[in-house]
RNA sequence: GCUCCUGUAGCUCAAUGGUUAGAGCAGGGCACUCAUAAUGCCUUGGUUGUCGGUUCGAGUCCGGCCGGGAGCACCA
């Protein structure tokens, strides 16, 4: 089987990542997680875009070179990755020299084959701005607003890509695939726009006057390419596509790899860019359908019900919530609290819920109560086979169903549901608690064996937990391991989970909490200590 | 303006056209003590936005209205 191959967006550099960056990252790497898990080879590609005119024009303010500063607002970036343990196996840098050598193939590629033309057209232009403005920048009364400055009607040549002799293939694709995009809805939309175009192409330079900050066009040097075109083709540039032509080394090989299984990516950016821009470039650099990749369309998180935006003051920082409730408590509850696909509304309080409640007081305190039991009453020493009953039964039954479901749900996005299945054990072991009730057991003699039978349960069932629940939360499903003194077999695949992952005589270790309690100072819940 | 999605418990969401619309969390009560003031059990809570239609039967299908959201190709 090919190796899964799962790109995100890549972010643009012109200020500091927040918690919409921040999910959309989890979101793929619990994926690349789970697929490695799944025992299939993976390819995780992330990286950031650092070209255009607004990053051109934020580094003339801070009065800096643009490469500096796209470099430092990169490492806000490459920092957040790594706290939250975003384990990516390539970055993209859009201003590599080997990226760049790949565009610039592209280009020479489509303009000899007659899919690039030159043409002028006229236009408002925004001489503060120093940009073109469309009808979307228009007011309420038709006109452009005080923000746009002095607006001129401007000619400008520019460098066009014929987007629309392809439009008619994109309609056929799209409707005879639909697991082009996901959630399968929201290609009515871009079969929307589609249908109501009428052949127009797409800009793809920017003359060399008003934008320097680009990758230049090899067949006329005063234009540098613009933006889409650019960004796009990180997605196969760092996979290795004409690596040998443009003298790249170091890249995967681009044949196993390709098609990208997931390009995970934001509703905004579905269409038109990746839905109609994208496919359509591929088409034209000569790729078939069965080339072409498919796009996983996540939602945004609303903060009380509006959007999050620097204007409305509520953004949210995920460097904190990552302080505060710990990164694996800070992805629990991105990919608890939300259907992949849709909107969710964000809220302290239900991340201060899902992290006390859930991942402490279910989670961690099983692990805890658990163990101290077995330290307690046996040393910390599993033995297994001296008794069995119904309530037992039950419980390696919970188990299996949820290792069986688990699989399913993931890998169709459903990581909520996939993260219901494993809380199934956390629940139905702490009920099973309540039921066979071991503390007292310990006080008579003559249940030692039940007493067996119930703290093996338990410790099996954690460690069954900390396999499934290891692609949201690896360090801490690790650290349930250690304290489990259990370790994950090398190479060990969701298809090896089976009742009976712990030996006969194993030695558990100690238990520590795993997730403390937060205490909120105010009755505002965690956003006393989440934005301070 | 055009197109599409959506409206179910305080919140987040389930319910192939078929019993009395369910779950988690929040709220309330009780129990328990191994545990991080944790856990377990019980429980309150609904005119499924609204008006009509189709049907033996509608949360589900159709139409109107009201509310919410999204998309509509040089905008990253």
């Amino acid at each position: 089987m090919k190796p899964y191959y799962i790109t995100t967006a890549i972010d643009y550099t012109n200020a500091a990542p927040h918690i919409g960056h921040a999910y959309e990252k989890v979101l793929a790497d619990v994926m690349a997680r789970f697929q490695r898990l799944n025992g299939r080879e993976v390819y995780f590609l992330t990286g950031v875009d650092q070209h255009g005119q607004k990053v051109q024009k934020k580094a003339q303010e801070a009065g800096k070179e643009p490469q500096q500063f796209v470099d430092e607002i990169t490492a806000h970036f490459t920092a957040l990755w790594e706290k939250l343990g975003v384990k990516y196996d390539s970055f993209a840098l859009t201003t590599a020299p080997p990226h760049k050598r790949v565009v610039q193939a592209i280009l020479t590629r489509l303009h000899e084959a007659g899919q690039l033309y030159k043409a002028s057209r006229r236009g408002h232009y925004s001489v503060r701005q120093e940009q073109f403005l469309t009808d979307k920048e228009r007011g309420e009364d038709g006109k452009f607003g005080d923000e746009w400055g002095e607006v001129i009607e401007l000619e400008e040549s520019n460098w066009y890509f014929k987007l629309s002799e392809h439009v008619d293939w994109l309609k056929g694709y799209i409707r005879s695939h639909p697991d082009f995009i996901f959630p399968a809805h929201r290609a009515h939309d871009v079969i929307n726009a589609l249908e109501g175009s009428g052949g127009i192409d797409l800009c793809i330079s920017r003359p060399k006057e008003r934008l320097t900050w680009g990758i230049p066009l090899p067949f006329d040097p005063d234009f540098v390419n613009y933006v889409w075109f650019d960004a796009l083709v990180n997605y196969i540039s760092y996979a290795g596509y004409l690596a040998d032509e443009c003298g790249n080394t170091g890249l995967p090989d681009f044949k196993t790899l390709w098609p990208a299984n997931a390009h995970v990516i934001g509703k905004d950016i579905l269409s038109p860019p990746h839905a109609i821009y994208w496919p359509t470039m591929l088409h034209a650099m000569g790729f078939s359908d069965a080339d072409i990749p498919r796009l996983v369309v996540h939602g945004w998180w609303n903060v009380k019900g509006s959007k999050m935006s620097k204007s409305l003051g509520n953004v949210i920082d995920p460097n904190v919530l990552a302080d505060t409730f710990t990164p694996d408590g800070l992805r629990f509850y991105l990919m608890k609290d939300i259907a992949t696909g849709y909107d969710a509304d964000f809220s302290d309080e239900r991340l201060l819920m899902a992290y006390n409640k859930e991942l402490g007081g279910g989670l961690g305190n099983l692990l805890n109560r658990s163990l101290n039991m077995a330290n307690r009453y046996r040393n910390g020493v599993v033995k297994i086979g001296g008794h069995d009953d119904d309530i037992c039964v039950s419980l390696r039954e919970t188990v299996i169903e949820a290792y069986t479901a688990y699989p399913e749900k993931m890998e169709s996005w459903a990581i909520h549901e996939g993260i219901e299945e494993a809380w199934k054990i956390v629940t139905a072991a702490n009920g099973f608690i309540e039921q066979t009730q071991p503390f007292k057991l310990a006080k008579d003699e003559s249940q030692a064996a039940r007493l067996d039978a119930v703290l093996h349960h338990l410790a099996e069932s954690l460690a069954h937990v900390s396999v499934l629940l290891d692609p949201v939360m690896p360090v801490m499903c690790g650290r349930i391991r250690e304290q489990l003194g259990w370790a994950l077999p090398d190479s060990f695949k969701l298809t090896d989970l089976r009742w009976g992952l712990l030996p006969d005589g194993h030695q558990l270790g100690l238990g520590t909490p795993l997730f403390p309690r937060v205490e909120v100072a105010s009755e505002e819940g965690a956003g006393a200590k989440a934005r301070p």
